[in-house]
RNA sequence: GCCCUCUUCGUCUAGCGGUUAGGACGCUGCCCUUUCAAGGCAGAGAUCACGGGUUCGAAUCCCGUAGAGGGCGCCA
């Protein structure tokens, strides 16, 4: 049977990165078997709709490289691919349902606290509702109907036994029906719940392999129940386990970055985030990590899957992130560092060049301000101790002598660039029967003001211009 | 409270009865010497959550315990 997987967002506003793997795990299942990825939207709940989200979820999709198949944007054989516009499917298997008498009408107040049965044992949450409208005879329920009270549809679920279903990841999963209550398939507003609405459209759509979240789980068994109760086939089952911040939480907006967008923001690249979050959960096998999209439809395989949770780890994907930079063209590179620039860099900095040097330095580009402020202006009281340098036996006294003449020997340079800057220096250095790296550091130090930069001294040199140059050598002078 | 699940270096992970427990990020050091960085190389870092079994032999199989995550919504 084709491979037919599915992306099931609710519009909420903005891409969780958690879901973005959701996507990716189904996406790159689809494409390596040849098989279809399905976009569906879930916006069951009314009170929850947030304008213009799916337009976010079209957005991430595109930028990312996940395209899909089939979706309400692109249509396809087993649509509408809106929940919302689906209602009388819904409602015509509830129907179903309810006739088989594996449902039925409860009219219970929404508020309402079905009593429990007084048990000291049970402390703290108790479980569901206690299916006493299950219990309602026909004329009760012809009465309650004819007085025109509203109700939801309930699954019905016979609390002796259990359940057991194969989940690809977890294995065998086995819940007594004792922890079942009978649950909402369809709610008073006549919108579907997320427990009925997925497994009727996943069974509409012809999804072979159901892939979402591990929090999942739990309600599996009642849908297993659900599709029984249909005679339907039970699709494979694959539930992903989650992805936690530092603290070993649940990844949530309020802590940091969540969305795909603040990623997008920071400068990550879509490829390089794909890369990392396929990564957490999953692993090919061999010690590649590198991957581009085209690698992972290749190399992806449900069969390797984690069941572990996986703390989110930024650095890591800053890493990663300046791996799949230096990967890039310099053209592509210039373009994402140009929408970091500072204005009076782009102003006064050729930025093509500068974009060349630094592309194999820079992991995150929304650090390229920082990186680059000391072009824009020296901070003048940098720490003259950067001058000692153990590796390059420097000390302040012979950075002073050598800032001295390497500022007479820049001086009268009628040329600044690279091939005039560089053989001077080297020759000075050669002159001193000195490596150039003795001489290097006091130059660069004194050009920028700082430990560690995007670039070399004579690039430095080169950059700021002759006078700047000079102004900052003498500036060093003077401090040391 | 009840139920489900998870647990290998700080982090992501390999491992599926016999390995010096491997790799990556990060960290430290060395090398390169047209440079700090980058790159290359090396090192530190894991009593495999704990306790019992089974076995000649367990990170790997079984049972308990602990910790963590999730579920128990007219949310998804």
């Amino acid at each position: 049977m084709a491979v037919r997987t599915r992306f099931a967002p609710s519009p909420t506003g903005y891409m969780h990165i958690g879901n973005l793997r959701t996507a990716l795990y189904a996406y790159l299942h689809a494409r390596k078997s040849k098989g279809k990825f399905v976009l569906r939207i879930e916006d069951t709940d009314q009170a929850r709709l947030v304008a213009d989200s799916v337009k976010v979820i079209y957005d991430s999709l595109a930028v990312t490289g996940l395209e899909h198949d089939e979706g309400p944007d692109k249509g396809g054989p087993v649509g509408p691919y809106v929940q919302s516009e689906r209602r009388p499917v819904y409602k015509e298997y509830a129907d179903k349902l309810l006739a088989d008498g594996h449902a039925y009408r409860c009219f219970c107040e929404k508020e309402q606290k079905p009593e429990q049965p007084a048990q000291e044992e049970h402390e703290g949450p108790i479980l569901g509702y206690d299916g006493r409208c299950g219990k309602l005879s026909a004329g009760e329920v012809e009465e309650k109907l004819a007085k025109g009270l509203p109700y939801v549809i309930r699954q019905k679920i016979d609390r002796e036994g259990k359940t057991v279903f194969k989940d690809f990841v977890y294995g065998d999963i086995e819940v007594d029906h004792k922890q079942l209550d009978d649950q909402i398939l369809l709610k008073r507003d006549g919108y579907p719940t997320y427990n009925f609405a997925n497994v009727v459209d996943d069974h509409l759509m012809g999804i072979t392999h159901v892939m979402r979240g591990c929090e999942y789980i739990s309600s599996t068994p009642k849908y297993i129940l659900l599709y029984r109760a249909f005679g339907w086939d039970i699709p494979e089952h694959i539930h992903l386990p989650h992805i936690l911040n530092a603290d070993g939480r649940k990844l949530s907006k309020r802590e940091g970055s969540v969305a795909l967008s603040d990623f997008l923001g920071k400068g990550y690249l879509p490829e390089a985030i794909l890369n990392y979050i396929a990564l957490l959960g999953w692993n090919p096998g061999t010690e590649q990590e590198f991957f581009t999209k085209a690698d992972l439809i290749e190399k992806f395989d449900i069969a390797r899957i984690g069941k572990a949770p996986a703390m989110f780890d930024e650095v890591k994907l800053a890493w990663l992130n300046g791996q799949h930079i230096k990967a890039l063209k310099p053209e592509a590179a210039h373009a994402l560092f140009l929408k970091f620039y500072p204005e009076k860099i782009v102003k006064d900095f050729d930025t093509v060049k500068l974009s060349g040097l630094i592309q194999g330095k820079v992991e995150k580009p929304c650090d390229i301000p920082s990186m680059t402020a000391f072009l824009l202006a020296l901070d003048g009281n940098y720490a003259t101790e950067l001058f000692v340098n153990k590796k390059n036996k420097t000390t302040l006294e012979s950075c002073k002598a050598t800032l001295a003449d390497l500022q007479a020997a820049l001086s009268p340079l009628a040329a600044w660039n690279h091939d005039s800057i560089y053989p001077a220096v080297s020759a000075y250095a050669e002159a001193k029967a000195s490596k150039i790296g003795p001489v290097m550091w006091p130059l660069r130090i004194a050009l920028s003001g700082l430990a560690v930069t995007p670039t070399g001294a004579i690039e430095i040199a080169e950059l700021l211009g002759k006078e700047e140059s000079l102004r900052r050598i003498a500036l060093a002078i003077a401090r040391l």
